[in-house]
DNA sequence: TATAATTATCTCGAATTCGAGATAATGTGC
DNA sequence: GCACATTATCTCGAATTCGAGATAATTATA
């Protein structure tokens, strides 16, 4: 039956797809991470820095909406950040139930220093397309993704 | 400078690329590992019984090359699919080195019936993009990983 | 207002992964 | 055949993440 065919081929193409896009952003990772590493952070620390840096501060379990991580993950990477004085804890005062992730001045020289960097490297490690392959990458990449999560476009 | 504009702004494109990849597969793997946590298995234990339904009985060693996983974590995930007797440990009668990992009966019928269900799941999941779309990722994706690890097409 | 539901953060223990190093077997160069 | 490097597996402790549940504050409801 052609039809029956088609969809186990199909069915093979997407199992392909799977694995081809967990190799490429493995290998990738792999590299960005060692980068990250050499700055003294681990891949979670900067995501949270990062979020602090371009967005300001942030309630603690924004942060874990952002990076998507667990609520007791935060806490945890956030008690690492603070006392590697990246970052302290500042109570709100108008909901005592949230505290404020901010940044500090040694956590602003320090993304200052490393962000640019970091972009960069990111560049080069991206450099196997041209721009406008990934531009097309980036849309095919959103519409998959967000169907996956349950997202009609 | 209209150069210096321009590599930033493909340096952007090139983050922006980083990350969109990494919240699509991030999507994808969430709903993927769902489906793979309802037979009773994480993502790792699935992925080396996958290789020795596929590919048959492989040295310990091997399986971590093929799956990228540290040795020690090898080791680990060995001893919990032994004692969920999806496996055995058989030594090699010509290197005492080496101990094959090979697929029990049971193993084998697990396989048997979730295989072709975790290939539907993902086909489900991925319907987002039609198989043409999936072809053309596939092979940018091929040439973004290739590149980022050091392998020129 | 008292009660219940929700929200934000944290604590704790378990699962998973890693890296360094131990152990044992094999291969290599002299 | 002996010393040395290499290879395969395992042990151990540390790092990271999670989920369940505790605590406390706020909001909604009767």
């Amino acid at each position: 039956m052609d039809t029956q065919d088609n969809k186990l081929l199909e069915e093979d193409i997407s199992l392909k797809l799977f694995v081809v896009l967990s190799r490429a952003l493995q290998s990738i990772k792999k590299r960005v991470e060692e980068d990250i590493k050499s700055f003294g952070l681990n891949p979670t620390e900067f995501a949270v820095l990062e979020l602090l840096y371009s967005k300001g501060a942030q309630p603690i379990q924004k942060i874990g909406d952002k990076v998507l991580i667990a609520s007791s993950s935060i806490t945890y990477v956030v008690d690492k950040l603070e006392k590697k004085k990246f970052l302290e804890r500042k109570p709100c005062p108008k909901d005592r139930r949230i505290t404020y992730a901010v940044m500090t001045t040694e956590g602003t020289e320090l993304m200052n220093e490393i962000f640019p960097k970091h972009k960069h490297a990111i560049q080069e490690i991206c450099a196997g397309l041209d721009l406008n392959e990934k531009k097309n990458l980036i849309q095919q990449l959103k519409k998959l993704g967000y169907y996956a999560q349950g997202i009609e476009l």
